[in-house]
DNA sequence: CCAGAATCTTGACACTTGTCAAGATCGAAT
DNA sequence: ATTCGATCTTGACAAGTGTCAAGATTCTGG
């Protein structure tokens, strides 16, 4: 019977020790969330834990308390940016039952989020940067610009399929080609070039039919 | 006669002016090549005038009078490292008399680059991301992207017409996809990938006949 | 050769940075 | 209600930052 309380114990205990972990993890999320407001606004290079804490409702403390340093902190932002972005297109792919209608909706989507989270963007190719830099960035970016070249894939795979061909060229190119097109007209829209988002909207419209 | 001892005076004043400013200007680029050495290991967020200073000949104090800033400086380190850049394939377009000599002759210079100059391109990549926060940096990196957008026309038209044909796509999307590849085949050579130059020029050797 | 300008060195300044530790506050189990 | 550990605040520290100014040095025209 000893054996079974301690049994009983150890699970309660086991429960309590999980429920402070995710407790703890929900934490860091929400710190990681609010360094990502700061992060998207002055980008890595100028990005301080007290620039982070005074634009948040937390003391620059809490942020060493949480992750052991900055880097922490930032490789757990990229990775929970990550989670957001990989299924942005996924509603779009899995409803569309004809070519235009995936070309509309891809497009519409892809106009929006270039607009409306070009910080977030533009914070994400800063990291891309850094991780050639900085050693520990570049597994959480490697991890995420695959599952990025998997989205533009399924995106592709889809397109081509509703047309009843198959995609002409490998994923890893046709995420080059859609991500350096993107890059681009992020760097043009953020320079006020009014003409950055129709100009990519037309170059893929241009481009789907070629390329898959 | 007192017109012309004060025309020629004021040539000769000019000459020693315009001497002068060639001087200085010199000079800038002297301390700009120094300063890439430095950025070009360390990235722009963690490179400080100092540390510049240290990695080279100079003391902190020249940098400070010869550039009004640390952007001035940077700024100055990105116009001349596009002057070295946009002519590396020039004489490879010039001299290739068949489509297979163009795409060896490119792909040999693009390997070449990819591994001995990784550091210059890393730095590129920082800062075209680093324009997307500081407004002062666009102009100028808008000015290199046109010019590499120009330099991958120039290989993709030559290698059109060496077949007889016509690019397919516009310059814009050929230069994002050479621009993607180039990047990601960057990013995954400085984890340590071995496979990543030759990934590369096997997707790019795939990719020429399909393009143009 | 010498005065004045150009160039460079040195050291200081005010400020920001990441990190940490001592203590305050909170929450929950006993 | 008390106690103890988890959580958070606050303030301090040393190191590093960009900037600048005063003076040393070098160059150059007369």
């Amino acid at each position: 019977m000893a054996r079974q309380v301690t049994g009983a114990a150890r699970r309660v205990a086991e429960a309590a020790e999980a429920l402070r972990d995710e407790k703890f993890n929900a934490r860091r999320i929400e710190l990681a969330e609010a360094a990502l407001e700061t992060l998207g606004e002055l980008g890595f290079a100028r990005t301080s834990l007290r620039e982070i804490a005074q634009n948040s409702a937390f003391t620059h403390g809490v942020f060493h308390y949480y992750f052991s340093d900055k880097l922490d902190l930032i490789c757990c932002c990229v990775r929970h940016y990550k989670a957001k972005c990989v299924t942005r297109y996924d509603e779009v792919v899995a409803t569309a039952t004809s070519r235009d209608e995936l070309t509309e909706g891809f497009l519409a989507k892809l106009a929006a989020t270039l607009q409306n989270e070009a910080r977030m963007h533009r914070l994400w190719y800063d990291l891309r940067s850094q991780a050639m830099f900085e050693a520990a960035f570049r597994k959480d970016v490697l991890e995420i610009d695959k599952s990025l070249e998997a989205m533009i894939w399924r995106i592709a795979s889809r397109y081509a399929e509703l047309g009843g061909k198959r995609p002409a060229s490998s994923p890893g190119a046709l995420y080059a080609l859609f991500d350096g097109l993107f890059q681009s007209a992020l760097l043009k829209h953020l320079a006020g070039d009014k003409r950055a988002v129709p100009e990519l909207l037309d170059e893929v419209r241009r481009l789907l039919p070629t390329v898959c």
